[in-house]
DNA sequence: TGCTTGTTGACCGATTCGGTTAATACTGAT
DNA sequence: ATCAGTATTAACCGAATCGGTCAACAAGCA
């Protein structure tokens, strides 16, 4: 790629990489046209040529890209510091929401790109998907100390309660496409108040 | 339509049908091709429009056929006769996944139509899905009974959790592509109760 | 053998695609 | 005003893809 685009306004910077986001979070790889994006970005096709030496490339940095700046905040948000389990939830969604008021497709970005299988991408795909993906998943539970939590409760299944709660909050926030930062994050830390009151001894 | 589409076996039918779901819920209408559907279907392009006389009666007789399914499962499901809200929301996820089981991308296909804004087609389809919108949308808290739960608990968040809850997991279900439908409702059912034994006296 | 019905390959004109290139607009120093 | 150097674009190209058509082929059956 021309180095000439990291001197470009950090604005048009994220203007051309959210186009990009955009158009290929919502088409395949091969389905996502240069034009459209370049349109998107407002600016001319040429001049996505001339920063990005073709399609491949310019996807492939996008990866990169969304990897790099998805660690940046998660790691920025102190959630992995975090030993209550309840601030680690909310600093972890805390810093999706952030990103997502800075790169509103970035992640359906990425969860696309996690399953593309176009033969010209997917394997330098796998390549820049393979060092992050052990990360940063959720899904298992953390150890947990049970004196903390009311007798008999089933520590297992509290956090998949709170797991999936929190993957349909993300879910519902991107289908209704609005981001309203502070209104979601209250209702998020209501929901985490319930939810002490009801595990917490 | 060519009305000797329904005299083929049901076998052919819904494989021409999921053939269209899965294509046009993974593209735009615009980018999703009329051969890639046939080619999926396993039958020629040249048969497809021998059915259906162009792209868009095609798509639209998609997405009417996604409501009449949607909704003659969901009362087949029995979830709307249900006064107990853990049953009606178990008999709900359990109709939604027997549907998925079947027509494993109809849900996604609705989803995007529902965002679909192509000129070709976005009139004819807002009046197929304006009927039914109101109707099945499980967002706002039904009416409960305060004396069966435990005094204090806040009955809007504890739907909300649970809402929530089964949001993110038809989420994940289709993000892992797998309906294993005997072991997704056996975990479903154990949150329930799990759920039963935090929320009910 | 013929007749009907189901099904397809080959084709068409229009459009779109990734990518190139020559020309234009802009900027700041002289 | 001029000019050099840089940023940006319109116009273009060959190849591929699109929706849709149609004449021909295959299959059953009388």
């Amino acid at each position: 790629m021309n180095e000439k685009f990291f001197a470009l306004s950090k604005e048009k910077q994220n203007r051309i990489i959210n186009a990009g986001y955009r158009v290929f979070s919502k088409n395949s790889y091969k389905k996502s046209p240069m034009n459209e994006i370049a349109f998107e970005a407002d600016i001319s096709k040429s001049l996505l040529f001339f920063y990005f030496k073709n399609k491949k490339e310019f996807y492939l940095f996008l990866m990169k890209t969304a990897e790099e700046t998805t660690m940046k905040y998660l790691l920025d948000s102190g959630c992995y510091q975090e030993t209550d389990i309840f601030e680690m939830m909310y600093k972890g969604l805390e810093a999706k929401i952030k990103l997502m008021r800075q790169y509103p497709d970035m992640s359906n970005f990425a969860l696309k790109a996690y399953y593309e299988d176009d033969d010209e991408v997917k394997n330098e795909l796998r390549k820049i998907i393979a060092p992050y993906s052990k990360l940063s998943t959720n899904k298992s539970l953390p150890p947990l100390d049970p004196s903390l939590y009311k007798d008999g409760l089933d520590l297992r299944l509290m956090y998949q309660d709170m797991y999936l709660a929190s993957e349909g909050y993300m879910y519902n926030m991107q289908q209704t496409g609005k981001v309203d930062v502070d209104k979601v994050l209250k209702d998020y830390r209501q929901l985490i108040n319930f939810w002490k009151t009801l595990y917490l001894k």
